[in-house]
DNA sequence: CTGTTAGCGCCTTCAT
DNA sequence: ATGAAGGCGCTAACAG
C-alpha cells in the first residue's frame, strides 16, 4: 500500500505538498499540483482514513446504533440514514444494540471510540435516565430517537405515540365498535405503555369500562398476536373490534381469527400500528397508523451533524402519525356516528 | 480525553507499561499493574481505537456490505452477521451499496479504506468479471456472497438458486398443473435469470412447452407482483399456478387475483420464494423456497475471518434450498401424480 | 519487570 | 509556493 511519504517521493516534492493537493489546503503551483495526482495514480494511492482521522479528530462519519437489525421497520431507517448521510458527505456507521439496553449502550461507547463525529441512538430500553448519564459521559454529541427526554428536547427525535394510538382506537368506536380488544407490545418499553394508554384514553374518552380482559400482553411478533388472539377467543372474551399494537401482531391475529371462522371486518374489524409492506396487500388491506420514520431519521442526522460542527439549534419538535384507513374496519354494533 | 500518556504519568510508569497492561502483553508486576488501572479508573481513560488501529494495522472488525437495507431479507442476514462477528470477538461494520454495482464497489473501498480486516460483499449486480478484479485492487481479503466465482470457490457462498426454483415449479407440475405462469425478479441480475432458468428447465423435463406469454418480468416489488399479475390476467393468459419469484410479488399478486374473483388455491394455486416472514400467516399460508441465509452469512463470516488472520481455507460447498409447503397450491386440472 | 526509542500515515504550523 | 519538524495516541522492539 502506496503511502504519502511514497508519493512525495516520486512526484520529487515533501510529503507536506501532497497533503496540500490531497486536502485543497493552501496554493500549489498547477504544475507540482499535476505531477502529485500523476504520481498518486502511478502509485494507485489511497489516503490512510485512520491515520488522517487520527491526526484530524474527526473521522468524517456519523453513528447510528438500532434496537435490532431485524424487521422492516429498521430496514426502513436504516435505508433513509444512509442515504441522508450521503447527502452531507458524511459515512454512516450501524450497530444494533441487540434489543437489550446494556448492549445499546455498549453500542453507542463503540461508536464513540471510532470517533464518530455524532452518534444517533434509537431505543426501545433505556430510561431516561440512563440516557442522561450516557450524554454526560459520552465524549460525542447524542441524538436520540424514540425517547422524549425533557430537558433536551434538542437531542430527541420522537413520535407521538399515545396521541396515534388514541386516534385509532377513537376512530375504531365513532365506527360503532365500544367492544373493543387490545393486545400490546412489550409493556415494559414506553412504546408500549404509551400505545396502551391511548388506547385507554379514547376509551374514557367515550365512557367506555376498561375492561382488563380485553388486554392481552403480546411481544410483538406475529406469532404473538396469533397466540394472543386465541386466547381472546377461547376465553370468550366479547369483542367487535380488535387493535393490535404493530401490524405483525395483527396479522397473527387475522390468522387466528380466520381459523375461528371469524371475517375481517364483517365479524371482527382490525386495525394495526407502523404501516408495515404489506399492510395495503393484505385481504383485506389493513388498516393502521402510519409513522413518519423517514423524515425523523432525516431530522435527527440533520440534527446529529449540526451537533458535530456546533451549529446552533432548536428543539425539534414531536412528530404525528396519521392514521391509515382500509379495509380492515366495518361498522360496529352500536353504529357508525 | 485522557491519553496513554496522561495515564502513565499519573501511575508514575511509562507509556509502553500502560500498553503492556492494557493488552496483557509482557510481564507486569502485579502492584504495578494496579496502580495503572486504577489511574485508568481515575481518569476515565478510554483507549483511542484508532491510534491503536493504526500501529497495530488491524481494527479487529469486518466489514460487510449488502445490496440495500430494505426489506426483511437483508435485516435477517445483518441481524445474524451481527450475532456471528460478536462471536468471533470481531466487530461488524456495515454499509450498503444502493442497490447499484457502482455504490457496491465504492461501499468495498471504503471498508477496506477503514482497514476491516476483512470483507464480506453481498450483491446483487456485479458481474464475475467485476469481483475479480475488485479482489485484485484490493487491499483486504473479499468474500462474496450470492454469487459463484468458479476460480475462487473459497470466497464465495451463494445457493443454487436455478434448482431450489426447478424443484419449485417441478412440485407445482406434479401437483397437476401445466399451465403455470411466472413473475421475475429483476431479469438483468443472475438471481433473475437463474429463477426464471429453474422454471424454464421444470417445464422441459416435463414436456411442457415454454410459452413467452406466461412469464412477465417483474422489479422484485410488492407492487409489480399486483401489476404483473393484472396484466397475465387481463391479457387472457391461462393458467392455474403462478411461480412468483419473490414472496413478496405473491403479496402482490394474491391481491390482484382476489380481486379478479379467483381463490387462492381453489382457482390459482400461488409459489413463492423466500420465505418472508409473513409468507406463514397469510391467508392461505404460502407454499414458498426457503434460503438459509443465516448459515450463509454465518459461514461467510466464519471465512472472512480465516481469511483475515491466513488461516488454510477450503472451498464452500453451494447451499441448497428448502420447498417450505403450505396452503396456497392446490391440486392441478391434470391431477396430482 | 520496566523505560527508551522508533515508528504507524497524515496534518499543520513555522520558516524559507 | 514549498520544505522541515513536531505531533495525533498507541505499539513494538531493544536495552537494561
Amino acid at each position: 500500500m502506496a503511502t504519502m511519504l511514497d508519493v512525495s517521493l516520486r512526484a520529487g516534492v515533501s510529503k507536506a505538498t501532497v497533503s496540500r493537493v490531497l486536502n485543497g489546503t493552501g496554493q500549489v503551483k498547477e504544475s507540482t499540483r499535476k505531477a502529485v495526482f500523476k504520481a498518486m495514480e502511478d502509485l494507485g494511492y489511497r489516503p490512510n482514513f485512520l491515520a488522517r482521522s487520527l491526526a484530524n479528530r474527526t473521522s468524517n462519519s456519523i453513528g447510528l446504533v438500532v434496537s435490532t437489525f431485524d424487521g422492516f421497520y429498521f430496514g426502513r431507517l436504516l435505508q433513509q440514514a444512509s442515504r441522508q448521510s450521503e447527502v452531507h458527505g458524511k459515512q454512516l456507521m450501524v450497530t444494533d444494540g441487540h434489543d437489550t439496553p446494556e448492549c445499546e449502550t455498549q453500542a453507542v461507547e463503540m461508536l464513540a471510540d471510532r470517533h464518530c463525529d455524532a452518534i444517533i441512538l434509537y431505543t426501545r430500553f433505556m430510561s431516561e435516565q440512563a440516557i442522561l448519564s450516557l450524554t454526560e459521559t459520552l465524549s460525542k454529541p447524542l441524538v436520540v430517537i424514540n425517547r422524549d427526554v425533557a430537558s433536551a428536547r434538542e437531542r430527541c427525535v420522537f413520535f407521538e405515540q399515545q396521541e396515534a394510538a388514541f386516534q385509532a382506537v377513537d376512530y375504531l368506536i365513532s365506527r360503532g365498535h365500544r367492544d373493543i380488544a387490545c393486545i400490546t407490545v412489550p409493556i415494559h418499553t414506553p412504546t408500549g405503555k404509551a400505545r396502551l394508554q391511548g388506547y385507554r384514553q379514547a376509551l374514557e374518552k367515550n365512557g367506555i369500562a376498561w375492561d382488563p380482559a380485553r388486554v392481552k400482553y403480546g411481544t410483538a411478533e406475529m406469532t404473538s398476536g396469533y397466540e394472543m388472539c386465541q386466547q381472546l377467543l377461547q376465553e370468550g372474551v366479547g369483542f367487535s373490534a380488535l387493535f393490535t399494537c404493530n401490524d405483525d401482531m395483527a396479522l397473527g391475529a387475522s390468522k387466528s381469527l380466520h381459523q375461528a371462522g371469524l371475517r375481517i371486518p364483517q365479524d371482527i374489524s382490525l386495525f394495526g400500528f407502523d404501516d408495515a409492506p404489506c399492510a395495503k396487500w393484505l385481504e383485506p388491506a389493513l388498516s393502521t397508523v402510519y409513522l413518519p420514520i423517514d423524515t425523523m431519521i432525516t431530522t435527527a442526522i440533520d440534527q446529529a451533524i449540526k451537533l458535530a460542527s456546533n451549529q446552533p439549534l432548536a428543539p425539534i419538535p414531536p412528530f404525528t402519525g396519521k392514521l391509515v384507513l382500509r379495509d380492515s374496519v366495518a361498522t360496529g354494533p352500536y353504529g357508525a356516528r
